[in-house]
DNA sequence: ACACTGCCCTGCGAGC
DNA sequence: TGCTCGCAGGGCAGTG
């Protein structure tokens, strides 16, 4: 499942070799849904053609390529979605929906099973609300602590639906919400308003430490994520909590077996012991210590260590 | 403004 | 071997 570091995958690979070329031509496939426009009255596979992409940019999951003529490629992989980078002279690759064919003679094909993921052609003003709509980017240092404990105070629900939620902060999906709660061993129906600051300060460092690692090793292949070359990435193997639970798989930190949840209509994987729902902090000047989760990157700590209340 | 639910979609693995 | 069925989940619309 393509999520922000899986998209900087796909965006990094993209910036080496299509900045500076030009659309010659675009093949739709049966499924000609996965290529669209909101702008009124314009024809996306026309438009295309004579357009140069200017550059590779991602926003959260969304990859932008800026076209010369003002208008952008907006593409969402969603679930299965796939771009590829082949000979124009290539086959069309399982679950083909859409080819643009680039004056170098190569093609970026754009592949999807469930025809979830879009190719969307838009304009200044849309990209504009788009970048309005989505939160904040988690690797972004501008984003503080303070800034993430602030805006979970505003928010009752469950962290990990919070987490999800694109509005708050963008790029994240089930894999890395549910290793960065596991990490630190906050349980992912606590309230989001009852974190600590210390606790969101925490989850921030956490977020950004599974981002940057999943980026340096091409993303997290579960299924069918796959590079602009047909390449897995390999972080799948450092993963400690998501999709442990089947198979019987014990914490690595208590030895404790991983327990599948429902969270938000996501599956989500916890450790029973380490992840625990703490009551709600006594509100006012009371000088009763905030609960201490631990956890973060030291490793190896049993959860008996926790400062109980 | 926010939470929650259902919908989209189909390959795959489990179970019989 | 071959069938059925449920699961996977990001974003969005609709409802409360």
């Amino acid at each position: 499942m393509p999520e922000l570091p899986e998209v900087e995958t796909v965006r990094r690979s993209l910036a080496e070799v299509i900045p500076g070329q030009t659309i010659a031509g675009v093949t739709q496939r049966a499924f000609t849904g996965a290529l669209d426009s909101p702008l009124p009255g314009v024809e996306p596979a026309t438009s295309l053609i004579g357009a140069g992409i200017l550059r590779a940019e991602r926003r959260g999951k969304y990859l932008i390529l800026p076209l010369s003529t003002g208008l952008s490629l907006v593409v969402h992989l969603r679930m299965t979605g796939r771009l590829l980078l082949v000979s124009g002279e290539s086959a069309p690759v399982r679950f083909e929906h859409l080819a643009i064919h680039l004056n170098s003679g190569r093609d970026l094909r754009f592949a999807d099973q469930r025809k979830f993921g879009r190719v969307s052609l838009v304009d200044e003003g849309y990209l504009a609300d788009l970048g309005h709509r989505l939160g904040p980017e988690p690797l972004d240092a501008r984003l503080t602590g303070k800034m993430l404990h602030h805006r979970l105070q505003r928010r009752p629900g469950k962290i990990k639906n919070v987490l999800l939620d694109q509005h708050l902060i963008a790029g994240l999906g089930n894999i890395y919400v549910d290793e960065a709660l596991y990490r630190t061993r906050i349980h992912p129906e606590q309230p989001a308003l009852t974190l600590t600051y210390e606790d969101a300060a925490r989850l921030l460092r956490a977020v950004r430490l599974i981002l940057r690692l999943a980026i340096s090793r091409q993303g997290t292949t579960f299924s069918s994520f796959e590079n602009p070359y047909g390449e897995a990435g390999s972080n799948a193997a450092f993963l400690r909590a998501y999709g442990r639970a089947k198979g019987g798989n014990h914490c690595p930190r208590c030895g404790t077996p991983f327990k599948r949840l429902v969270v938000g209509g996501r599956g989500t994987t916890i450790c029973p012991r380490c992840q625990v729902i703490l009551d709600m902090p006594i509100p006012g000047p009371t000088i009763s210590p905030s609960p201490d989760r631990h956890g973060e990157v030291v490793e190896g700590t049993p959860p008996d260590s926790r400062t109980d209340r």
